[in-house]
DNA sequence: ATCAATAATGAAAATGAATTGCAATTTCAT
DNA sequence: ATGAAATTGCAATTCATTTTCATTATTGAT
């Protein structure tokens, strides 16, 4: 959590336990969520949490970038913790939603390649390949 | 055009000279365009299309697989014409907006690799590379 | 060419997720 | 404990997308 608490030193922001609780629950859970999806999940554990706190709990983490933030075919965005700078691109399943994370050096070290081609200076990037998973492939028989 | 053609056989469509116009414009302009901005520039060349009719004409194209429609970052349907099946991988400029597109044989060949690893069957993907581009890094004496 | 059936269009309304305003509540340094 | 400032909940707003519906245009059959 340190650099949720150097942001919040930084903005001059104070401590919840409701926020807490978000950030805290976000941060072990480990994997994607829809605001919506996270303020579900949370209602379960804990009453009395707004969807406008989950919210902008979600945005703070983004802020101070402890969670990322990003859009997959729909438009709703989805956020995933950080942990350090792990950054990751993503397989999803197009049939059962699922999403499994992955990283792959060769496939970065070529991006760089092409922008340096064009003369960009790369600040973030976002690979996502989508299709249907292997569980899926199997149980093929629906719609 | 053939494919269009398919298409509104298949669908029972009739042509009109207003949908005629907008996907002849689109097709040929070879770009990427928001609603909006399709809307607008059309606007310029041919009075009388509404909105709803750019939009519709869009959402036809995607339909029958002429046009792509993607989303960067904002939250902000792009669409640009799909020549034949050509795939193509987006550089955005987070500065002035540029799109710059490229195609990279072992990137995709290494995406493949890395679906095979987990068992997917990928249907689609894509890859965005967000930074600034030469021109903005030039006059960067800006906010 | 005329007619009926059906698609296309425009304008306005609806939708849906994201975001904000504001009053009430809570936090925290003093 | 006190007051300034942040947090929260809820309702309201925003904004692009999508749909509705009345009107107009197109097409195939006669």
């Amino acid at each position: 959590m340190k650099s949720f608490a150097r942001h919040k030193t930084k903005y001059g922001l104070k401590s919840s336990s409701k926020r807490t609780f978000i950030v805290d629950f976000f941060m072990k859970a480990g994997r994607h969520f829809t605001v919506e999806e996270l303020y579900n999940e949370i209602k379960k554990h804990r009453k009395g949490i707004s969807y406008s706190t989950v919210y902008r709990a979600l945005k703070l983490l983004a802020d101070c970038g402890l969670a990322g933030e990003s859009m997959f075919g729909d438009s709703v965005s989805r956020y995933e913790p950080i942990s350090r700078s792990d950054h990751h691109d993503h397989l999803i399943c197009s049939r059962c939603g699922r999403i499994i994370e992955f990283e792959n050096g060769k496939i970065e070290q070529l991006q760089h390649n092409v922008a340096e081609k064009y003369g960009f200076s790369v600040s973030a990037h976002r690979l996502e390949l989508y299709g249907v998973c292997r569980e899926c492939q199997r149980k093929r028989r629906r719609k």
